[in-house]
DNA sequence: TTTGCTAATAAACAAATGTTTGTTATGACA
DNA sequence: TGTCATAACAAACATTTGTTTATTAGCAAA
C-alpha cells in the first residue's frame, strides 16, 4: 500500500509558508532569502532544491491567494438568492479567507507590485473580475429595489472593498467572534449602515 | 531686501518629494538611495548633504502625514455641529489629505513597519488616537439616537476606516469629482448604506 | 552491501546595498 | 579680487543581496 503523504507536509510547503509569514510581515523586498532559510532552519542555498527562485515564490503565493478569494465568492456571485442575501454571502466568504491566513491576504493585497509585468497584469485582470461580481450584485440589487438607486456604484463598491481589504490589520483568527460572525457583522454594518 | 525662498523648492524638499513618490510606488524596502538619486538627478552620496539617512526619511514622511490627518481631522471632533454632522466632515477631510496625495498616504498606511522600535509605538499611538476619534464620535451618535444603537462600534469604526484607507489606491487628484464630493459620497454611503 | 534518491551543506560568485570621504564647481558678497 | 557657503561630483568602503556549484549525509529498496 503506498503511503499516504500529508501534501502540506514537505520541505517545499515549510518554505512557502515562512516565505507568505515573511512576506506579509516585512514585504516581499524587506524579506531575503537568508531569512527564508533562518526561518525554516536551513542553509540559504537548500532553498533552491525546492523553489526556482524569490520571484517565483511570490508568484505562486499571490496566485494561490487570488484563486483562494476567487473560489470562496465565485458560488455566491449568481446563486438563487436575493442579491442582498448573494452580496452577504460573498462578504463572509472574503472575510472567511483572510481570517484563514491574514499574512497571506496581506501579500495578496501589497505585493502584487513586485511581480514581473506579466504576472502584474494577470494579477490586475482578476482583481477587476472580483470587483466586477460584487458590482454586479450591487446593480442587480438597484434593479430589483433593494438597494438604493441614488447609491454611487463605483464607489460603494469600492468602499466595501476597502473595509473589506483592511480587515487582515485587525482580524485575529482567535477573536472573540468567528469569520463568518465577524464577515456578518460587517455586511450588516454595509447594509444598514451608521444610522438606524 | 531680502529675497523670498519658496521654502518648497530646496534640494532637500526634491529629494523627499521623490522619496514619497518612490516609497509609495516600491516600498521602502524596494526604494535604493540610488532610485532616489536618479529621479533627483543627482549622484547617490550627493543625497547626504541633505539628509541623515534612508530612515530618518522615512520618519519625516510618516511622521508628518500623520500630522497631516490628525490635524485635518481634529477641528471637527468636538465641534458643536452634530455627531452626524461631524463625522461627515471628518471623513471629507480624510479624503481630502489622501488626495492632496495619494502616494504619500500609502507611505502612511503601509510603510511605518520599516520605522525603528520607537517611531514604530509613537506611530500606533498616532493611530490609535486617530481610531479613537472615530469611535468617540460614534458614541455620541448613539446617545443621541442618531446611530443605531446595535452598530458594533470597533468593527464599524474599523469598516469606515478600511474603506477610507483604501482610497489611496483608487483616488486620482484629477477624477470627475472633486476630493470633497468623493469624501460627501464615501459619507453617504457609510450612514444610509446600501438598502434605501 | 550496493544503488539511488532526497535533502542538506559549504563555499563562493557578481551585483546591489547604505554610507563616507576628499575634492571641485558655482555664485553671492566683501 | 578673494572669501565663504552651497551643492554637487568621483571614488571607494564594508555588507548584504539572489543565486550557483560541487559535495556530503541519511535512508529505503535491491
Amino acid at each position: 500500500m503506498a503511503t499516504v503523504i500529508d501534501p502540506a507536509s514537505g520541505p517545499r510547503e515549510a518554505i512557502m509558508d515562512a516565505a507568505v509569514h515573511l512576506f506579509g510581515k516585512q514585504g516581499f523586498s524587506g524579506t531575503s532569502m537568508r531569512d527564508i532559510a533562518k526561518a525554516v532552519g536551513v542553509l540559504p542555498g537548500s532553498l533552491y532544491a525546492h523553489i526556482a527562485s524569490k520571484e517565483a515564490m511570490l508568484v505562486d503565493i499571490v496566485d494561490d491567494g487570488i484563486r483562494r478569494f476567487l473560489d470562496a465568492v465565485r458560488p455566491h456571485i449568481v446563486s438563487g438568492a436575493t442579491p442582498a442575501e448573494r452580496l452577504r454571502a460573498m462578504v463572509i466568504a472574503h472575510v472567511s479567507v483572510v481570517a484563514d491566513n491574514p499574512e497571506r491576504s496581506l501579500v495578496v493585497f501589497h505585493q502584487w507590485r513586485f511581480l514581473g509585468d506579466d504576472n502584474i497584469q494577470a494579477a490586475i485582470g482578476k482583481r477587476r473580475d472580483y470587483e466586477q461580481a460584487f458590482i454586479g450584485v450591487i446593480e442587480d440589487g438597484i434593479k430589483s429595489g433593494t438597494f438604493r438607486a441614488t447609491l454611487n456604484r463605483r464607489i460603494a463598491v469600492l468602499s466595501i472593498l476597502g473595509a473589506l481589504n483592511w480587515t487582515p490589520e485587525w482580524l485575529t483568527p482567535n477573536g472573540a467572534l468567528s469569520p463568518e460572525e465577524v464577515g456578518g457583522v460587517i455586511a450588516d454594518t454595509l447594509f444598514m449602515g451608521l444610522r438606524g
